[in-house]
RNA sequence: GGCAUCGUGGCCGAGUGGCUAGGCAGAGCUCUGCAAAAGCUUGUACAGCGGUUCGAAUCCGCUCGAUGCCUCCA
């Protein structure tokens, strides 16, 4: 059978052309996917999970058009410095003086943080998640590269980008749509800047001072790498020098995704990505979440409902449901209330699935071609650049063609049913990511605790009016299930297990 | 100050030159022992002011408001 992907054409928005594209990979099958990944100094914030849950969204559809997708993305765990100037601290290293720990026991315990908090969202693993510090002899062949190449010096022990020699033969800001001038004209005068030749240059090797704890040796002296330096080295070593689609949240366009433009053509030759991909915040408040502002929310505080913003616990899935339900590209603000409508709409259509397992066709009737036009219009939104509210807004449609059938208004053919099946489900639980999360083992271990109980209420009431018969019955019937009780003078006690 | 984006009905949120997005909430009806679920019906919204056009929420200009980036951030 022939991959989904040659009957279904899939336009992305690229945010370097600012315009919906017909998305044709490299090779032909094939996608090279990168995502930047988090800076591992302290818990993920549901506005991170937002980010990584789109493309998460992104690279399950590709998987399902039949794409062979290798999805990098990345740990940063070492280099990224509290602010540009040369006595910055690195992030990581003043949390692990804040915590009274080791850099790399900051990094270990937010990275599992990262991991766990992704899988409670049913984020799929990335193919390959590559970390910086394991990457240093990478970087440090680039900066080679670059200073070969005669677009970065040396001062000092430290290695600087030349942003205003790159832009004589490049093309620096084409991705933020900023121009040189406007950034020189407009770059605030920061301390300690003295080393660099212009304040636009960026740091692609920083020289480790003695107290410095995270360091590696290099050409140039014991340092560590600069702010950008480990994207480009990662994509390039596990996507080649080219690759398909660049992901990450807006707020990296500048100067992140930038620099790594830059850093690829300086040392390539060569533009590294076809298809730059940005994800929009979520906001709080209307303010965007940040790490660095404290208007933020954690993903565990709205499971548990212990917060001070929302009055009740939500579910993974309906966060999940709830994000899905605005386009990656938009930015989304969360409310109770919001909150609370997808939930209700999210358990409706839960409740489809339910529906459906007790739906039967009618033999010798006809295929009905609305239903195919309906499974079209579910690949027409997600081929539209991801359209996850349109494709939500069809499986609402998907959720009354149910109904119908489920009210005898409506006959269906054995084909049309398999195919109304096939496709809520794949939509839902594959291409979506979404899942049950009514079906969790606590919530069904509380049900059937619920029961039991019931049930043993009605036995003691049995035995109190001395109808033994019916109080062994229940007895023995519940025992027959593998739970055992126990009689008290306090009363009856079951084990489950 | 510069660059970019956005402003849609009670709320969330798609769309982007002519055709009902969708969800939640509300109203009415059907079904129902009660309830729930379900079904049907119901809302002419696109910040304001000009302009282009046969026609604009959609294009252009201005005004107002909001957000993001310009310093680490998804």
């Amino acid at each position: 059978m022939q991959p989904l992907y040659h009957k279904h054409s899939l336009k992305v928005f690229n945010s370097l052309s600012r315009k919906k594209e017909a998305f044709t990979p490299i090779k032909e099958g094939y996608v090279g996917l990168y995502v930047c990944g988090p800076t591992v100094y302290s818990n993920v914030h549901l506005g991170n999970c937002r980010t990584f849950m789109s493309f998460d969204t992104i690279y399950r559809y590709l998987l399902h058009l039949g794409y062979k997708v290798r999805y990098v993305r990345n740990i940063t765990d070492a280099g990224h410095l509290e602010n540009d100037a040369d006595a910055g601290e690195d992030k990581i290293a003043k949390k692990a003086k804040l915590e009274q720990i080791e850099p790399m026991e900051v990094v270990q315990k937010y990275t599992v943080d990262f991991h766990r908090t992704l899988e409670h969202f049913n984020l799929l693993p990335p193919s390959i998640e590559p970390t910086a510090t394991g990457h240093i002899i990478e970087q440090i062949e680039i900066i080679k590269e670059i200073l070969d190449k005669g677009f970065a010096y040396e001062v000092n022990g430290s290695v600087y980008f030349d942003v205003q020699k790159f832009n004589e033969s490049n093309d620096y800001g084409k991705l933020s749509g900023r121009s040189i001038e406007d950034m020189v004209a407009n770059t605030r005068a920061l301390q300690g800047q003295s080393e660099k030749k212009n304040p636009q240059d960026f740091a692609l090797w920083k020289k480790a001072e003695p107290t410095h704890i995270m360091r590696w040796p290099s050409p140039w002296g014991d340092g560590f790498p600069g702010w950008h330096i480990e994207c480009t080295a990662m994509s390039t070593k596990y996507l080649g020098e080219q690759f398909d689609i660049h992901g990450g949240g807006m707020d990296l366009k500048f100067p992140h995704h930038e620099c790594e433009i830059a850093q690829a053509e300086a040392s390539k030759g060569k533009s590294p990505v076809n298809y730059w991909l940005h994800a929009n915040m979520l906001t709080l408040n209307g303010k965007k979440m940040s790490k660095s502002t404290d208007n933020n929310i954690y993903p565990s505080e709205l499971f548990s409902g212990e917060n001070k913003l929302f009055s009740k616990p939500f579910s993974a899935a309906v966060v999940r449901f709830f994000m899905l339900q605005a386009h990656y590209t938009s930015v989304l603000d969360l409310s109770e209330e919001a909150l609370d409508a997808a939930e209700k709409g999210y358990f409706r259509l839960l409740e489809s699935f339910s529906t459906l397992e007790g739906l039967s066709s009618k033999e010798g009737i006809e295929n009905d071609p609305t239903i195919e036009q309906w499974v079209n219009r579910c690949y027409e939104a997600m081929n539209d650049d991801f359209n996850t509210p349109i494709l939500i807004a069809q499986l609402f449609e998907g959720v009354k063609i149910i109904n119908l059938i489920n009210d005898q208004k409506k006959t269906v053919s054995s084909e049309d049913l398999v195919l109304i099946s096939q496709t809520m489900r794949t939509f839902f639980f594959d291409v979506l990511g979404l899942f049950d999360s009514r079906n969790s083992d606590a919530k069904q271990e509380g049900q059937l605790k619920g029961l039991v109980e019931l049930l043993l209420k009605e036995r003691s009431e049995a035995r109190a009016r001395k109808d033994f018969q019916r109080s062994d019955e229940i007895r023995d019937a519940i025992e027959a299930l593998g739970i055992k009780l126990k009689d008290t003078k306090d009363g009856t006690t079951f084990s489950l297990s």
